[in-house]
DNA sequence: TACTCGTGGGC
DNA sequence: TGCCCAAGAGT
């Protein structure tokens, strides 16, 4: 394979990389390759999703699922998804209300719209197979860089590098010294991460899923257990005495008072109402009422809430008669 | 590119 | 205790 630092390009289309991908010498990326493996067989946490019998669907939908959820929150919710909905046929016969009321509490419910739309498009042009190739995954809705790249490695053996927030931490800290990686991900670290892959391709799709297992139970965000890290004598920002974060500064989330907070509120009595509520409900759930009928509309506009006749709104496709 | 989009647990 | 962040995607 050629090492991306020898690809030649315009230097007008040249970008200073955020990471100055080391050229991390064979052996060392073969030691590094065989303890990350080696820790992974004994620490990774028995997912569902892992299990060898786990079909491409599930993986699919525990990939959506665990997209900015944390992924012991997903697992109860996945499971009863994969009971209610074994494979994509079945969940494209469902109303799009069913599957947003089923996300119940996963957060950011488009995902559970989009799910649902993924599903029909599978049935419909995909004979209700998943699709194997990242480039026919990334064209499904909801459906991008990361997902795309997960399905088709931990479905199908793929090896493709698989790049998340905890490869990118773990590589970050690993190769290049730094506490975080930048805040959206660079051509350096998709090189970086391309790189690392092992070549042979089983150990490719292990090591994927190794090094997000790394960085989500060793290589924390906030508390690093790098005493417990099977590559700690090799680690960069370690030997560096971990030195603090440089780059630009995060900015937090606003919550009180948002539009995401009101959304929420809305949709939580949508969720936990039967069929349809009139509007003095939602006026409990959020008093504001111009921001109220904004939110509304917006979630009317984005498929998540139907109006109905006498200012009533329920789930869509839920309605009672 | 920068911003929006939920929710809850850990530190 | 409040803040940070979590297997990102869409616009």
């Amino acid at each position: 394979m050629v090492s991306p630092a020898t690809l030649t390009k315009p230097a007008t289309l040249t970008k200073p990389a955020a990471i100055a991908a080391p050229s991390t010498p064979a052996r060392l990326l073969a030691s590094l390759h065989a303890a990350i493996l080696d820790w992974y067989a004994v620490a990774a946490r028995p997912l569902p999703w892992r299990d060898p019998d786990t079909t491409a669907w599930g993986v699919f939908v525990s990939e959506v699922m665990a997209q900015q959820t944390p992924v012991a929150r997903v697992e109860p919710v996945w499971r009863e998804w994969l009971q209610r909905w074994p494979t994509p046929a079945h969940l494209a016969a469902a109303a799009p209300g069913e599957a947003v009321r089923a996300w119940g509490r996963l957060g950011y419910p488009r995902r559970a719209l989009r799910l649902h739309e993924a599903a029909q498009v599978i049935t419909e042009r995909h004979g209700g197979q998943v699709p194997a190739e990242p480039e026919e995954l990334r064209a499904l809705p909801g459906v991008g860089e990361y997902t795309a790249a997960a399905v088709a490695c931990f479905a199908f053996g793929v090896a493709v590098p698989v790049v998340d927030t905890n490869v990118r931490r773990v590589l970050v800290r690993l190769l290049d010294g730094a506490e975080y990686a930048a805040p959206s991900l660079t051509r350096a670290e998709r090189d970086l991460a391309a790189a690392a892959l092992p070549r042979d391709a089983g150990d490719a799709a292990v090591w994927n899923v190794a090094v997000m297992e790394l960085g989500a139970l060793i290589c924390t965000a906030r508390s690093p257990r790098c005493g417990e890290c099977p590559v700690q004598d090799s680690c960069r920002w370690l030997g560096a005495g971990r030195p603090a974060y440089q780059g630009p500064a995060r900015r937090g989330q606003a919550w009180e008072g948002t539009d995401r907070q009101a959304r929420g509120a809305l949709l939580q009595v949508l969720r936990d109402a039967p069929g349809a509520v009139d509007e003095a409900q939602l006026a409990q759930a959020w008093p504001s009422e111009a921001q109220r009928q904004r939110c509304l509309d917006a979630l009317v506009s984005e498929g998540l809430v139907e109006p109905l006749a006498n200012a009533r709104f329920a789930l869509p496709g839920t309605q009672l008669e």
